[in-house]
DNA sequence: CGGATATCAGACCTACTGACATTG
DNA sequence: CCAATGTCAGTATGTCTGATATCC
């Protein structure tokens, strides 16, 4: 197979692969049992994992639009996961950060947001399929962040 | 690493570079010039690659509901990329097909679609790199379609 | 005044659940 | 009678665009 051709048929193949385990992980989840959306305790994660920012600088990071993530946010905020201060020395923004909740959760939540996954990956891949992923997932972070 | 924390990491790290390249893909993606959706030119895409088929079919193989998936080829429907038959041998089933509007479409826009995607793989990845994710593709269906 | 930040309002896409008629 | 298919109706989530006020 040619470089371009493969290029492609990867790109393709990867979103339709992105898109099935989407809608399987969407469809094992038990939203009864948890309060928070995926989404939401991504961005909790994103926020734990990078320190306090701004919702503007947030949404660029994920993609999204100021107004997009401002929705996300405010559901943490509003749940006393995260706070937010008028930043001092520039008073249009907002410096959001977890708070002692939002982080006590996130070391007991995403474990059981993940529990289906972790589960079938345990028993459907060796070691070496594994590693594969996890530097697929880097290879995805570093596409997904590239400047264009 | 112990095996099981090496599980739980990749899962997350997997699902979090997930949802950063969907959401790079959506703001890369112009709708001002394609009238169908992603979802909708994927699904368009699986009903040429695997053949006329059900609503019902489509719906557990991408699982989701079928009032979803309904909806979805409702809309190829209304645009004349696929058509719609009864099944003679069961009245209950209408079984969809690609028409060839739908099929001289197929092999125009998806190009388009993942124009971004591919560029971007063509300017970052090596060779081993693009193979490595055509793997982890392979490996995500196997998990999305694993049967419990 | 131009640029950045935040927020309000309205819309759309894509799922979901529940209820129903038809057929096997 | 029970199971499967398809469809109608209503709802929720997460995104979008457009408009507005505030601050640098």
């Amino acid at each position: 197979m040619e470089a371009r051709d493969q290029v492609a048929k990867t790109a393709a193949e990867l979103t339709s692969a992105m898109a099935r385990l989407r809608a399987r992980l969407r469809a094992e989840s038990e939203p009864r049992v948890m309060p928070w959306t995926w989404s939401q305790l991504t961005i909790l994660g994103r926020i734990i994992e990078n320190g306090p920012t701004t919702v503007s600088d947030l949404a660029r990071a994920e993609h999204v639009r100021r107004q997009s993530m401002a929705e996300t946010v405010a559901v943490l905020r509003a749940d006393g996961l995260i706070g937010a201060e008028p930043d001092p020395d520039d008073r249009r923004k907002a410096v959001i950060s977890v708070t002692e909740k939002g982080l006590a959760l996130s070391t007991t939540i995403p474990a059981a947001r993940e529990k289906w996954l972790a589960a079938t990956m345990a028993e459907l891949l060796d070691s070496r399929e594994c590693e594969v992923l996890l530097e697929a997932a880097s290879i995805v972070n570093r596409i997904a962040q590239h400047k264009d």
